[in-house]
DNA sequence: CATCAGGGCCCTG
DNA sequence: CAGGGCCCTGAT
């Protein structure tokens, strides 16, 4: 599917704000919805009934920042679509965010202090939809990178889109109520095991639209964490995912995996392994901003990563 | 070759 | 509330 049409939108962010750390996360893993260069991330979007083809661009400086989104579309998009869109595109990317008061707050913190100088401006990101994020949660539990990575890529060849715009070709996310049909069998022919009744079951209530994400948004705390428990396939970690990243609750801690427990030892106690309740404890210092802060460091080393070599984090990523 | 655990979650007792 | 089972896959 070729994509034509070509709109901009120019969006400026609170400051401060930094670009390359808010718009990519080098701890996701690689899928190909998504391409990045320093300064530039081209992302596909299905949102309001279009697949869209987008590029977020570094459009501004330290003083004045701007994020550019060259928006691509097979059909044309009309101007109150397209502000719809900026509006998401705002949301999902923090770009409203305040960090000052977290700055205030957590800015000498000693391990905190040199991470916070070197990304002045970082947000947490979700640039998937809730549904799509309960997909990718979906693919990555019980089992590590490499087949989580496979996995998505066989569900988007077939059930997604391939899109083509900017001479790039990225997959698009496919409708929930195509997975809400789909049989188990034929998921199983992916190879994503136990997992396809998940994938089933989790599009159900967006296929039929009892679930809203902008009214989920809305709700409290307590509402939210009920709705998505309620979920086939969805647990305490992959809630803890959404709660923060999705949903934007910055204290938001309340599960570690043995695999974040692992690296977590390492970055935050120099130890092999501390207890989970420990590293609750600790991480309370920070208030309500733990989860925030958490996020500063996690990004810290795996930007690190891509400049040298971890040998201790290697061992732990197992692609 | 077999066995095991992995960016969890469901279900049972 | 603890613990077994679950699709696969690569590591050991």
């Amino acid at each position: 599917m070729k994509l034509k049409e070509k709109y901009i939108l120019e969006i400026i962010p609170t400051l401060p704000f930094h670009f390359n750390s808010t718009f990519y996360k080098p701890g996701h893993f690689p899928s190909n919805d998504t391409r990045w260069e320093s300064g530039k991330r081209w992302q596909t979007m299905l949102w309001g009934g279009k697949r869209l083809g987008i590029i977020y661009k570094d459009g501004g400086s330290k003083k004045n920042p701007k994020v550019v989104a060259e928006i691509y579309s097979a059909s044309p998009l009309t101007s109150e679509f397209l502000e719809n869109l900026k509006n998401e595109i705002i949301w999902r990317f923090n770009l409203n965010l305040d960090l000052r008061e977290f700055y205030k707050y957590i800015g000498n913190d000693p391990l905190l202090k040199s991470i916070i100088k070197k990304f002045y401006g970082l947000r947490p990101m979700s640039y998937s939809s809730l549904y799509e994020y309960l997909i990718i949660g979906i693919m990555l539990q019980n089992t590590v990178v490499r087949r989580s990575v496979s996995m998505l890529q066989s569900l988007f060849e077939k059930y997604g889109t391939l899109l083509e715009y900017d001479r790039v070709k990225l997959w698009c996310h496919w409708e929930p109520k195509v997975m809400a049909t789909a049989n188990e069998e034929e998921l199983r022919a992916l190879k994503v095991g136990y997992r396809a009744k998940s994938l089933i079951k989790v599009s159900e209530p967006f296929a039929q639209e009892e679930i809203n994400e902008i009214e989920l948004r809305n709700k409290s705390n307590e509402e939210q964490e009920k709705i998505l428990l309620s979920l086939y396939g969805v647990g305490p970690q992959t809630l803890g995912y959404i709660m923060l990243d999705g949903l934007h609750h910055w204290d938001y801690i309340r599960n570690i995996s043995p695999w974040e427990q692992k690296i977590y030892s390492r970055i935050f106690f120099n130890k092999e392994l501390v207890p989970v309740d420990k590293m609750l404890r600790r991480f309370g210092k920070w208030g309500k901003w733990k989860g925030l802060a958490v996020h500063y460091v996690w990004e810290d080393i795996w930007w690190k990563r891509r400049n040298k070599h971890i040998s201790w984090l290697e061992k732990l990523i197992r692609l």
